[in-house]
Parts: structure tokens; C-alpha cells; sequence
DNA sequence: CCTTGCCTTAGAGTCAACTCTAAGGTGTAT
DNA sequence: ATACACCTTAGAGTTGACTCTAAGGCAAGG
């Protein structure tokens, strides 16, 4: 017999919060996570790794709506397995242009705090 | 005598819209601004500096309230340059740290490219 | 003179992503 | 049995950062 979480256990496996759960189950980003005899979430292993994932999307930028989407790919199974495929390696590249841009204004951050030590001296 | 320009211009410049100046003068981001015959706004080249400044801080992440901390100090004058570094220093942590944890998030983006080709090749 | 395209203000509306509330049910400990 | 901590739902409220609207003024072109 699989483990079950329940959603205050799982939110705090996932680092999220209950509210954002159900959120996430009304917009459809989890799908499938029936009940048990109250009619209480049951939340498995595999919902962990899911929405860990999900946290990793919003973390580099990507908006609900596009999550929505790949989750309803992936609710239709594997025969979609390409497409998801390239909004991840779309994705790909936006992150990695974040990390660009990032970089440059780590660059422009350390100009600053330099001319700040030089105002220092002076003042 | 000093090139100015009018907001729409300044908006253009700086990659903003003229609604966004106004708000960012509103809340204090912009202060000193003053106006010609007809009350419009007269923007210099200094206002570009900071407002592109303030983008970068934006795009790294700075929450507007902390811009606005920023901005008071500013305002207050050379003798607060030490905490302004301050501020930067401590900012500057941050987007390190966003930096790292984006490089991990592409690895796991890469990882999960990988198993949508292996489920590509199966289905 | 009239249209067009700027500009002004105060204040209302939008959007994403939560976050919370109300009203009620369940399960365990004292 | 009653307090407590959990769970449910539908739906309202919040936050941050804009974004837009209404009502009106200035200035150049036809």
C-alpha cells in the first residue's frame, strides 16, 4: 500500500500552502487527486515530485497559464510527449536569457556600490 | 542650456509608458521633476540614468517598496551613501543567489527534456 | 475655427497569484 | 461531551504593479 499525504502534510513537503493546493486543483495544475471516505485530499508520491516542478517553473518566470497548459498536455498522456517537450526547451532559452540578463545587472550592481564607496570618501 | 524631454519621450528612452512615469513620481520613485509654462513634466538626461536604474533593479527583482527606501535615501543626500551601498550589497547577495538557483532550475528543465525524448523514442 | 496630438489630474479598473473567510464536517485526546 | 486540530466548499478580499478613464488645457496644421 502507497503512502497518502494530506494537504497539510503535502504543503509542507512541497513548501507551498494548503490554500495555494486547492488553488492549484480549482485551476487544473493537479488533476486526479481523488478523496478518501471524508471526502479528504489524497495526495501520493509522485503529486510531490509534480508540484515541486511546478514550484521550479513559477521560480524561473514561467505564468500560471502557460503551467495550465502543459499540465493539460500532460493530462492527455505520452502521445503529447513532444510537444511539452519544446515548450521546455522554449522555456530553456528563456531561462537562460534571464541568467544573461541577470549577469549584466549583477555588472551594473557592482559599478553602483563602487561609486557609493567613492562618494564615502568623499563625503 | 540642458536638452529636456516630455514624458512620452522619456517613456520611450527608458522603455516604460508615460502611465508608469507618472505612477513611479506618484509613489516617490521620481522626485524633483518639475514642470514648464504649461505644467508639463521636464525630464533630463540624469532621469534617464536613474529610471534605467530602477528597471534594473525591477528586473532583478526589487520589490518597489525597496526602491522607494532607495529613493528616499537619495533624496536625503550624499551622507546616507554608506547604507545605500548597503542596500545594494545585501541586493546584490540576492541576485546571486537567484542566479544559482536558476542554473539549478535549468538543469532540471534539461533533465525532464531528456525523459520526454526517452518517451518520445517509447511511445 | 476645428481637428489632432500632445499634456495634466484624480481616481477607478485590471491582472496574476494567491490568501482568507464563513459555515460546516471529522477524529482524537481529556 | 467537548475542545482541538484537522478537513471541505464557494466565494470574497488582498497585494503589487501597473493601466486606463474622464474631464479638461495647450499648440500646430489646414
Amino acid at each position: 500500500m502507497e503512502k497518502t499525504f494530506r494537504i497539510k502534510q503535502m504543503a509542507s513537503l512541497c513548501g507551498v500552502t494548503a490554500h495555494t493546493l486547492r488553488y492549484y486543483e480549482k485551476i487544473n495544475l493537479l488533476v486526479g487527486i481523488n478523496r478518501d471516505a471524508n471526502g479528504y485530499r489524497c495526495f501520493h508520491e509522485a503529486d510531490v515530485e509534480w508540484i515541486r516542478f511546478l514550484q521550479q517553473l513559477k521560480a524561473t518566470g514561467m505564468p500560471l497559464a502557460q503551467m495550465q497548459q502543459f499540465a493539460e498536455l500532460r493530462r492527455q498522456g505520452d502521445h503529447t510527449a513532444a510537444e511539452r517537450r519544446e515548450m521546455l526547451e522554449q522555456h530553456r532559452l528563456q531561462v537562460a536569457a534571464q541568467i544573461e540578463s541577470l549577469n549584466d545587472c549583477l555588472g551594473m550592481i557592482d559599478f553602483k556600490i563602487e561609486r557609493h564607496r567613492q562618494k564615502e570618501r568623499q563625503g
